[in-house]
DNA sequence: TATTGTTATACTCTATAACTATA
DNA sequence: TATAGTTATAGAGTATAACAATA
């Protein structure tokens, strides 16, 4: 049966594993490991934010979140505060510390993407975007279900 | 700075997660991790490969390899032979219970994919794979810098 | 009763490096 | 000398389930 999308699948799958593959190094040799990465990455820029909502944007379950969380916290990279509203509810944020380590390694890992990206024209991003913007849509109707 | 091929880069890992949580659920109910279902998908529909080759298109290392080969080789689910022309490898290969996993699991992860493209036309598959393509080129061209 | 986060368990993956047996 | 795979080590992520505190 020609599974006609298998190819974009693929395509997908190598084009990720290309990008890690490239940022995995930087990642590492800053000492941390994707997991925290992805952690460090989702708090750059914000407020900071809940367990919960860490967990639903990692796609890391609770238990893992607390020992990862620990680790962070023990680097100095982030710290917790008890939610005010909810006492049972904590609110994690970078230190200032982890917000060095979020503006350094992440424009390195940028800066690679940059390089890889260097003769793409704005027509080229902008056709990339809407073909990844309408793919994205179609996969998040398909998790409803 | 405005880094313009960032909005493209989280598009695509929105993308892979979304659809690695579409999957993972169907592996995990066979009892399979993500390594070993990597092993199994590689392994498909092919004559066997060596280690060496299993950890190139896998990104696992040789000494995860050993571990996770033979937790594939426990189940059942592949066997291995010495490789004539060079007695230092092997050759990897599904069981044929491993190829009824390869046929289960994978028209299963990949029917939930189906369901996904469902709309999708001839036109936009071909512009999804053109666009892949395109990307997928110019980070293999970074990763040899 | 339900939810947020913790703890405990058992397993798997991971990087790394020293090792063996072949080449 | 170099390469294919093994073994050992230490750390980290994972699913799961029972649990405490709070809602």
């Amino acid at each position: 049966m020609g599974e006609r999308y298998l190819k974009s699948i693929r395509l997908l799958a190598e084009c990720m594993q290309g990008f890690e593959r490239l940022s995995g190094e930087h990642v590492r040799k800053h000492g941390l490991t994707h997991a925290q990465f992805d952690i460090i990455a989702t708090l750059g820029n914000t407020e900071g934010m809940s367990y919960k909502e860490l967990g639903e944007k990692t796609l890391i379950t609770k238990g893992t979140l607390t020992g990862v969380i620990e680790r962070l916290e023990q680097k100095g990279l982030v710290e917790r505060e008890r939610s005010l509203d909810d006492k049972r509810s904590w609110f994690i944020r970078l230190t200032p510390k982890g917000d060095r380590m979020f503006r350094d390694v992440f424009p390195q890992v940028v800066s690679e993407g940059s390089a890889v990206f260097a003769h793409f024209t704005e027509n080229d991003f902008a056709a990339l975007e809407q073909t990844l913007s309408g793919l994205k849509q179609v996969i998040a109707a398909g998790s409803d279900s």
